[in-house]
RNA sequence: AGCGGGUGUUGCCAGC
């Protein structure tokens, strides 16, 4: 039971999702945590066919998938820019009025923007009752993603608007919205604001900021903070 | 009432 799913989560964490697929296949019972927990293991792993198949599996035993077994699902859909299936897990959540979970309409929200469907992502997110970091920082993400950096930068300052502070995430993805747009000022201007909000940059923040230095002809600078960087180079 | 499964992470290049 418990025990049970804490060692086929060990197992699918640990690469060894062969293992985890055994102890699967011995279980007499298994409840949409047990399901959940494996279909997670195969998503983290990439094996997004298998992680799909085991969801309409768990829906094929009766099994009642919940917001967990949603958005372990919606990875894979996801990491496959699947939007056939994503939109079949999305009729799944609505019949089970799971929409408006922050969760799941985040996990929405990525789906749905991966795969290019903005308007859709927009929808969801227009939706929700409640919104998170995530739900912003995904929304942004998207949008640079989609190359779109101008709405991207847009959501940006209506989620400062709505009071809400980016986190390390949220400021990777202005950093690399303003390095695609060659926009130096603001993105150092995101680049000191982490200070301000006691953000710790990443490798990630780095990377864009020492590009964005180098394209805009400030090699210098772009080497001074190469060599304040707590990493390797790249 | 509580417990095991959880979403957002730059660019370029190479390989599959």
């Amino acid at each position: 039971e418990f025990v049970v799913s804490s060692i086929i989560d060990m197992y699918a964490k640990c690469q060894s999702i062969d293992d985890a697929r055994k102890m699967f296949e011995k279980l007499k019972v298994r409840d949409i945590v047990i399901f959940s927990a494996m279909i997670s293991g195969y998503a983290l792993q990439g094996l997004d066919q298998d992680a799909m198949q085991l969801f309409y599996e768990m829906v094929k035993v009766g099994l009642v998938p919940d917001t967990v077994t949603f958005v372990t699902t919606l990875k894979s859909c996801s990491n496959m820019a699947s939007l056939v299936e994503g939109k079949l897990i999305h009729a799944y959540i609505l019949e089970r009025r799971l929409e408006g979970n922050v969760q799941v309409g985040n996990s929405l929200i990525d789906m749905f923007t991966t795969c290019g469907c903005m308007e859709d992502g927009k929808c969801v997110f227009n939706k929700l009752q409640k919104r998170d970091t995530i739900s912003w920082t995904a929304m942004v993400t998207g949008y640079a993603q989609a190359k779109e950096y101008n709405l991207a930068l847009k959501y940006y300052q209506d989620m400062e608007q709505e009071g809400w502070k980016p986190d390390n995430v949220t400021v990777v993805s202005l950093l690399a919205a303003c390095r695609q747009e060659g926009l130096l000022v603001e993105g150092c201007q995101h680049f000191e604001s982490m200070k301000k909000e006691k953000i710790l940059p990443t490798e990630d923040h780095f990377n864009c900021m020492v590009d964005l230095l180098g394209q805009a002809g400030h090699l210098e600078e772009a080497v001074d903070l190469l060599q304040c960087m707590p990493f390797g180079f790249d």
